[in-house]
DNA sequence: GCGAGTTTATGACGGGGGTCATAGTTTAGG
DNA sequence: CCTAAACTATGACCCCCGTCATAAACTCGC
């Protein structure tokens, strides 16, 4: 099964005979924002413990259930967060890019992971151990700090989150994420410009999960804000903007 | 108007001729979770830059849009936590209850509150300045530990709250909801016995708003309930569970 | 204990959106 | 290419639940 790849923890293959531009082992932390203010020391510390593995497509990164003791951050690509219920209804509680990791809870607390990762393009994931990570956080109050920073914020997007699923209608939501993905794409806090063109970096079916809806409903409402003339579908995967200021007003927050 | 309350923040007369078994400054946060591996000095440290405050029943703790540059954490009493969209509609998004906190994001990002808290019950409030908070995170890796811990917990809660909302209807949240309540009384980890009585500390205006639903659909799904033979509703705002297991089922998950 | 205000209960109604079914479209593999 | 599989689009149906309206029950302050 694939959930026991992670299991059998041996230095993989992967590291070896890359061909990017990252090192193997230390060199993809280092770019996510929690490790950036790490000394050489500290990083060398981190990279003792770590391994990266690619992940490809459809594969599982991490299972829900197990208790890995491992701290995931994503280098490249992208990894879905999904919990499924009892029903069997999938629900995408967070999208990780490159920089973001999953599996803290289980780092602080005894507590196997709650939700399942799949990677939803070839995906390379750094693996720390989690008792360096602690160790780590032992030594460097920024990292601490960097670190409660990053969870601190996640809290809040969570809770808006949560805010527009309870609140607001699917229209609005969609609204939301083009803008949220627009504005991912230009550089921080940027005005996101008109007409930007946004790539869908998923299909209907994963976007609608994401967004608590589904995928028939996420067409129609695509649909709808394009008759509105507020975005212009483009091709299979691409959305253009053409009225950014309509879309912020559904969109009211997040 | 009250938001300024907070805003003057000379020590209040709510520290002078208490009568309760806490000290007016330093003893609250003594009891918070967070904090309780501090070394006396560090306990000292922060009491230094805390004040204790009470509010009463419907009184604003602290206010969206704000930063006023303090941790609050509860010490006795109940605040919720709620987010009004531009339609006006409200969002509860936490219940902050003794030993639990807000404002962790203001205090490691330069952010204003996302949301607005107010007393649900009489409370007392510990508002611990934020400088000498960074300051003890900075000395003392088991604060930022706990800190860290404390953090991830309520990530791990708001992603299961968002689940629901986005996958159940709502009287399976209302089942959640109540061995919730049932959970935090029997102490942690209990089995929650059969015939527990859970007396709701809202009204059905606030717990509805806190599922994300309306005050009407709150009350037809605890008759529904009640009709099932799965809880008994005696009185007000006290409700008998009766078939623990089924409500579980209910829940399923949180 | 009596009216005013709050909280809860209940019916009527309608809309948003989930599900099912199905057809059209891309993509990918041989 | 050409078929199979995956993805997207669209219609039909219907149910959950939000809203409005209103009544009942409870709570308080005089």
């Amino acid at each position: 099964m694939q959930q026991d790849r992670h299991a059998d923890n041996q230095p993989t293959h992967a590291e070896s005979g890359k061909k990017g531009h990252c090192h193997p082992e230390a060199g993809c932390f280092r770019l996510v924002p929690i490790f950036s203010s790490l000394s050489e020391e500290e990083m060398q510390f981190l990279a003792t413990g770590a391994q990266t593995r690619q992940f490809s497509k459809g594969e599982v990164v991490f299972q829900a259930g197990q208790d890995p003791g491992l701290l995931f951050v994503v280098a490249r690509g992208l990894v879905k967060v999904t919990r499924i219920s009892a029903s069997g209804r999938e629900q995408v509680v967070r999208l990780l890019g490159p920089g973001d990791f999953y599996g803290e809870l289980s780092l602080f607390l005894p507590q196997a992971l709650a939700a399942t990762g799949v990677a939803l393009q070839d995906a390379r994931v750094c693996l720390l151990a989690r008792s360096h990570v602690r160790e780590l956080l032992h030594r460097s109050p920024e990292a601490s700090l960097k670190m409660l920073s990053a969870l601190a914020l996640r809290i809040m997007e969570l809770e808006t989150l949560a805010e527009q699923l309870a609140v607001h209608p699917v229209e609005n939501r969609v609204a939301a994420l083009l803008l949220k993905l627009a504005a991912a794409r230009g550089d921080v806090a940027a005005p996101v410009p008109q007409g930007t063109v946004v790539e869908l970096p998923l299909t209907q079916e994963e976007i609608a999960k994401l967004l608590g809806t589904s995928q028939e409903t996420l067409s129609r409402k695509l649909h709808s804000l394009e008759d509105a003339g507020l975005i212009r579908l483009q091709g299979r995967r691409c959305v253009r903007l053409l009225d950014v200021n309509r879309l912020a007003d559904r969109a009211e927050g997040l």
